[in-house]
DNA sequence: TTGTAAGCGTTATCAA
DNA sequence: TTGATAACGCTTACAA
């Protein structure tokens, strides 16, 4: 058994509560005391038992991460280390600690959160993704407990406090570029239409080619499951088109990588022959071949202000759910050309 | 406050010990009474607090993980995400919760490794990288906390549980993979060799080549740091050499992306005029282009059994630290071609 | 400024 | 098979 508070009272002569006192480095105690309990701490390599103090002041400094389900291509994309960078940057800041579900599916995920939530492991919790028919968002809500979910909530958006990109604002902004380039024919390679992030994007897009008076083809707005060969099909259908597109605005950057490689296999060089956007700004886009133009969404920042805003709000509940949009900025790189 | 176990037990006419042994699904109970308290449960809708279960206890189930110093591009390379994969499968399955330091620097993340000891967050640690000079696995041996490193550990290694891959053997193999390809100009291109994993690669490649009774020019032997600008310079001296390799052994797969742009901006075609083979079957590898031959580490099992191996650890203190070798497998794709 | 003592929600020991 | 009751290690009124 280690050293506890009464042992350290003990030695030093004074009450289990002042040492609590010194711990907590509180104002009602001298400075000479404090100094006496101290020492003895050190001497006795006393140290607290979080586990005695959460269950003492019901609060956790801890806080749950929600992952997408892991079995998606998800965890290799860049996201989820870089959130998690940004996260873990503010919590070691304000001394929390990082928990998070281990489930594969989205049945385990949602028996997780529940654990963590009624379990009392967390203060708070935040969920990294935004997808159409989740129980997860729904049970938080219900639970009662601090959350903030990583991009725009389907439901209730105005209750829940979120933090995302203003993405249709960033797609649009991405093809704007390619059509300030002189491109008319573009084509969108999105991801997973579940998830909300997806289809903002797909808006934005949409918004700016029809605001140059360009129509949008149904055929150039595609789908790429993070899978080679179905991004070469894809490749291949655009392309086959009667007019196939000169620039590519894709909305990931490891589906981003599958094209590049798809494009390479038919000798359409880019950005020669073919111009391309991309998004998320990860390592990947810097070190592909060309290096890639991408719009940075700032994912370490998304982690951190999630981690920011969720913290605020475990120390005040009742504060106002305010949700903060993290700008987006392009990055040039080589693959795009005018045309 | 929420239903406690005093709460049912009120309400059940019990003892709370009861409705505790009806939670622990002790056998000691009858089936009537603990179908009784059973309903009450659900009736008042009780869930367990953990945090008063680890104090009763003194066991958190819950183990922690060190992460490399995350500054480095550690993050990005697809390691980091998969051996969470693995991790999280084995601790979904003994439920069993992941809690991750939070610190960037190695003095922080040294910090948040005591603070989870000591502070008794934790029945175990997972370390997720050997290197030299590392002041945490010193420190978890003296704490006497049970933990695995995934990795050969540098000191001590017959007294610390630890899962790796052979790396050297399966460096060999890669090498010999190429030298039975018919190269005999084979270079290497190693990462940061503060880190055991480097070390143990580039000695498989120089044992490799020498049993072929080849010499090893130091000129072979080179490190990129995770940037594209270094890549370039090291595929330029490379490629200066009077006798410049057919054939790269590169040790990471973000490294072997950087590697690829280099070669293709001096319009040397990989498996054309350069053949390659690379570390960790990442999804990089398989859409990079072209999709590159690598050795699979394996890294979700490395992951996996680390948990497992901690979770045994955990339950039996005593046990024989025994070391698992996952073994590594070579998957051939299209970037290595014969001489 | 410090001490006393009652929690916090469990588990575990001992009796019954 | 069940019930009292004392831990587990800390915090926090309240009293002194």
């Amino acid at each position: 058994m280690s050293v506890t508070i009464k042992d350290v009272a003990a030695q030093a002569n004074v009450a289990p509560s002042t040492v609590s006192r010194v711990i907590s480095d509180s104002p009602l105690i001298s400075e000479k005391t404090k100094r006496k309990v101290q020492k003895v701490m050190d001497e006795m390599g006393y140290h607290l038992n979080y586990n005695a103090q959460m269950l003492a002041t019901q609060s956790t400094k801890t806080i749950g991460i929600i992952m997408k389900n892991s079995t998606s291509e998800f965890m290799h994309s860049s996201f989820f280390p870089e959130v998690i960078r940004g996260i873990s940057a503010l919590c070691s800041r304000y001394d929390f600690s990082i928990s998070l579900t281990t489930g594969e599916s989205e049945e385990e995920i949602f028996a997780d959160t529940v654990k963590m939530v009624r379990g009392k492991r967390v203060d708070g919790m935040i969920v990294l993704y935004s997808k159409k028919d989740d129980k997860v968002v729904p049970y938080l809500i219900e639970s009662g407990i601090p959350f903030v979910v990583i991009g725009k909530p389907l439901i209730q958006s105005s209750k829940i406090m979120f933090v995302d990109n203003d993405n249709v604002q960033a797609a649009k902004e991405a093809t704007d570029f390619l059509l300030n380039l002189g491109h008319k024919k573009i084509a969108f390679i999105g991801e997973d239409d579940q998830f909300e992030v997806s289809e903002a994007r797909l808006n934005g897009f949409i918004q700016a080619v029809k605001a140059q008076g360009l129509a949008v083809s149904e055929g150039y707005i595609k789908n790429i499951q993070f899978d080679p060969h179905h991004g070469k099909q894809v490749i291949t259908e655009l392309m086959g088109l009667a007019e196939p597109p000169t620039a590519l605005v894709v909305s990931d950057d490891l589906n981003a990588l599958i094209v590049l490689t798809a494009l390479s296999e038919k000798n359409i060089k880019v950005p020669d022959d073919m111009s391309m956007i991309v998004f998320n700004n990860s390592v990947i886009s810097k070190v592909a071949n060309p290096p890639l133009t991408t719009v940075d969404t700032q994912i370490f920042q998304l982690g951190y202000e999630s981690a920011n805003c969720l913290i605020e709000l475990v120390k005040d509940p009742q504060m106002f759910r305010k949700s903060v949009i993290i700008p987006t900025v392009i990055v040039e790189r080589n693959s795009c050309s005018a045309l």
